[in-house]
DNA sequence: TCTGGGGTCCTAGGACCC
DNA sequence: TCTGGGGTCCTAGGACCC
């Protein structure tokens, strides 16, 4: 989806469009106040000069999206918003709403499956789509299809999305960022050298901040220059699995599925606090804020219906260094008072002299909360539903190696 | 001028078991 | 008295993605 946050801003605020806006920062609502002098009013009816401005914004937090008229002036996503008002202090700046774009996420996802029902979620504003199958997939290359999809979707939303089609995920990906916004774009296998091989290593999905840095150290910028390398070399740098698949990937190879179908492996609910908090001087506040996060993932686990036996916490010191401390419980739980405590004995084993800026609660080896309940009675059934499937391996199923070991 | 929140997957060492 | 090899699970950290 095109700037999907702004996109989904602007349907609500179409006095805005053509503006710069950006959507960000993770406290209080800079529009809660515009919202509540303009009570009554139809939102489209706010008038311009009433919206909250980016240079008028104090505190943390960092842009989620910003519109193509924003992008104008440099900034963008991930960029910190005290620095995006250096940019572009005339940029309007909106909350996050999550509820509104998880109401969109679903409407589109729910036009493509109309369409084309093999789709893979990939987070809220993208999914892959396997062509194959669906009728009239193959009709110039994919166009036609794609152009059904955009045009299903703008219809029902009146959002506009890019879409790449090629021979697989890897290449579709890439794809999809060459004619953004509302673009189309094909790729196809011949057009490797031309296409693909002239771009920097870190547009490959796979390539980010580190190994790119990795790679120039070596003096490869190009997806072509990486190609040019040896499979033992980029192993020898890279190790055994990530050596070898950048190989493979320079290559336009992948052979991953679009898996209609998943479980979470974990859910998690973190804050980054309005100002840097100490263990022992800011304990209330902290301790306050600690059993909210557990309120709030309980909330999530019941309301998805997981309880789950690995509880965490993650804290950011005032440095940004991580430490994460995990606990695996006997049996999985589900419930605020519980992770609480799980999370509390985490706590307990985690250096706390430096101040913190971020804290975390986590929960992993999840199980449906329905499965559990079904195995109540039976011991070896819980067992079961506690260990996650064993993986099958090439060699139990060849009888000749098996019969060796 | 500091840098969000929610995820997945991988690696590596140690405990423990057979 | 000194010492094997394989496997799983747990924990911590880190890279990467949307």
């Amino acid at each position: 989806m095109d700037a999907f946050y702004a996109s989904v801003e602007l349907l609500r605020y179409p006095q805005l469009k053509g503006l710069p806006v950006v959507i960000g920062g993770s406290r209080r609502a800079p529009d809660d106040e515009l919202l509540a002098r303009h009570a009554g009013l139809p939102l489209h009816e706010i008038p311009v000069a009433e919206f909250p401005l980016l240079r008028d914004y104090v505190g943390r937090g960092v842009i989620t999206t910003a519109t193509y008229a924003a992008r104008q002036f440099g900034v963008g996503s991930a960029m910190g918003l005290m620095k995006a008002a250096r940019l572009c202090p005339q940029a309007i700046l909106l909350p996050v709403d999550f509820a509104e774009y998880r109401r969109f996420s679903k409407a589109f996802k729910d036009v493509i499956l109309s369409i084309a029902p093999v789709m893979e979620n990939r987070g809220v504003d993208e999914v892959y789509i396997d062509f194959t199958e669906v009728p009239g997939g193959q009709r110039e290359g994919g166009r036609v299809l794609a152009r059904l999809i955009q045009k299903s979707i703008f219809e029902a939303t009146g959002l506009t999305c890019s879409v790449g089609v090629a021979p697989n995920k890897l290449l579709a990906k890439m794809a999809s960022e060459f004619n953004k916004p509302n673009g189309i774009s094909i790729v196809q296998p011949e057009d490797l050298q031309t296409l693909i091989w002239p771009l920097a290593c870190r547009k490959l999905n796979g390539i980010g901040p580190k190994a790119d840095a990795k790679l120039k150290g070596l003096g490869i910028e190009t997806l072509g220059q990486l190609a040019a390398q040896s499979l033992p070399w980029l192993v020898q740098h890279f190790g055994k699995s990530y050596g070898a698949w950048l190989h493979a990937a320079a290559w336009g190879r992948d052979d991953k599925p679009v898996v209609t179908q998943s479980e979470p492996v974990s859910m998690s609910r973190e804050t980054t606090f309005d100002r840097d908090l100490h263990a022992v001087r800011d304990r209330q506040e902290l301790g306050a804020i600690f059993t909210d996060l557990c309120e709030r993932l309980a909330e999530d686990l019941q309301r998805k219906g997981y309880m789950g036996r690995t509880v965490g916490i993650k804290l950011r010191y005032d440095d940004f260094r991580i430490a994460t401390r995990d606990h695996t419980l006997a049996l999985p739980v589900d419930d605020a008072a519980a992770l609480r405590q799980a999370a509390g004995q985490c706590l307990k084993r985690v250096p706390l002299t430096r101040r913190l800026r971020l804290l975390g609660v986590r929960v992993g080896a999840l199980v449906r909360t329905r499965e559990w309940v079904a195995a109540a009675g039976d011991p070896l059934a819980r067992e079961l539903l506690l260990r996650p499937a064993p993986q099958t391996s090439e060699q139990d199923a060849d009888p000749y190696t098996a019969s060796l070991f």
